[in-house]
DNA sequence: TTACAGGTCTTGT
DNA sequence: ACAAGACCTGTA
């Protein structure tokens, strides 16, 4: 199928840090898991972008029921791009156009656990490897708890370094309390970071990559260094969190993709 | 060789 | 409550 959508940009996203298992066949064109977004059996998506239009390898009936959620077309990315113009934040405007086809995507809530707990003090080439690494134990789809033993992370050697007891951790809680993530998924934004960070190698930071990017929590607004560093050079007196809101998770990540392009 | 990467934990004050 | 220091490891 074949349509239009605005304020989307496939090579942005790709690059912005919230998915690590998109692979780019040709230039544009990326083959997305089915099993990223909260449907497991889902086939592979190959989208392909030309400007503003896009052409998908699914029906209109797995668009409408799956993709049109995980690319968040829910949300009113025209509405963003106008409160962002008219704050008068110079910085925030600039870092916006580096970026403007960045969109929140939501994706599976497990994956974003996993993917986040192995992505501190690492790098975003190591993540990814690390990721598919611990998707070639369970046969190329991401494993879910139950999939696979725990101890196979002490086990195999998947680059995780010093973070392979909080895998091996959170895949034994996980599976021993099944009812953990769709508890946080009923949880407030401030419940949900909080529950988060009792489970060990997961601080502020990852929590709130976890409720942005994986419970949708748009006020989440991970600090991690690219972003520290571009809020100690723009704004040395404060950012004003009041005014975003209600879209802070997506300004932050302008301003991450930003500073990641520019460094 | 040293520093850094989408940080967190432990320990000491 | 806050400040060091340690921590796996690939890349520049």
């Amino acid at each position: 199928m074949k349509i239009q959508i605005s304020n989307m940009n496939l090579k942005q996203i790709a690059e912005s840090g919230q998915c690590f298992r998109w692979k780019e066949i040709n230039t544009d064109t990326f083959v997305i898991p089915g099993d990223s977004g909260k449907n497991i059996g889902l086939p592979d998506l190959t989208i392909k972008q030309e400007g503003d239009i896009f052409e998908l390898s699914c029906n209109d009936d797995d668009w409408n029921s799956q993709w049109y959620e995980y690319f968040d077309m829910p949300t009113d990315y025209e509405e963003v791009k106008e409160r962002i113009f008219s704050s008068g934040d110079e910085h925030a405007i600039e870092a916006y156009k580096e970026g403007a086809g960045i969109r929140i995507l939501r994706q599976s809530l497990w994956e974003m656990i996993v993917t986040f707990l192995v992505s501190q003090n690492n790098n975003i080439k190591r993540i990814t490897a690390s990721v598919d690494a611990i998707c070639d134990l369970n046969g190329g789809r991401f494993p879910y708890p139950g999939d696979i033993k725990p101890k196979i992370f002490e086990e195999i050697n998947l680059g995780l370094g010093y973070r392979v007891p909080y895998l091996k951790e959170i895949y034994e809680y996980a599976a021993e309390n099944p009812r953990w993530l769709t508890k946080l998924q009923s949880m407030s934004f401030e419940e949900a970071n909080a529950t988060l960070q009792e489970r060990k190698g997961i601080g502020p930071k990852v929590a709130n990559c976890i409720c942005l990017f994986g419970l949708h929590q748009v006020d989440a607004f991970p600090i991690d260094t690219h972003v520290k560093q571009f809020l100690k050079e723009y704004y040395p007196n404060g950012f004003d969190f009041e005014y975003y809101k209600g879209i802070a998770g997506i300004i932050q990540q302008y301003l991450f993709y930003y500073e990641l392009k520019h460094k």
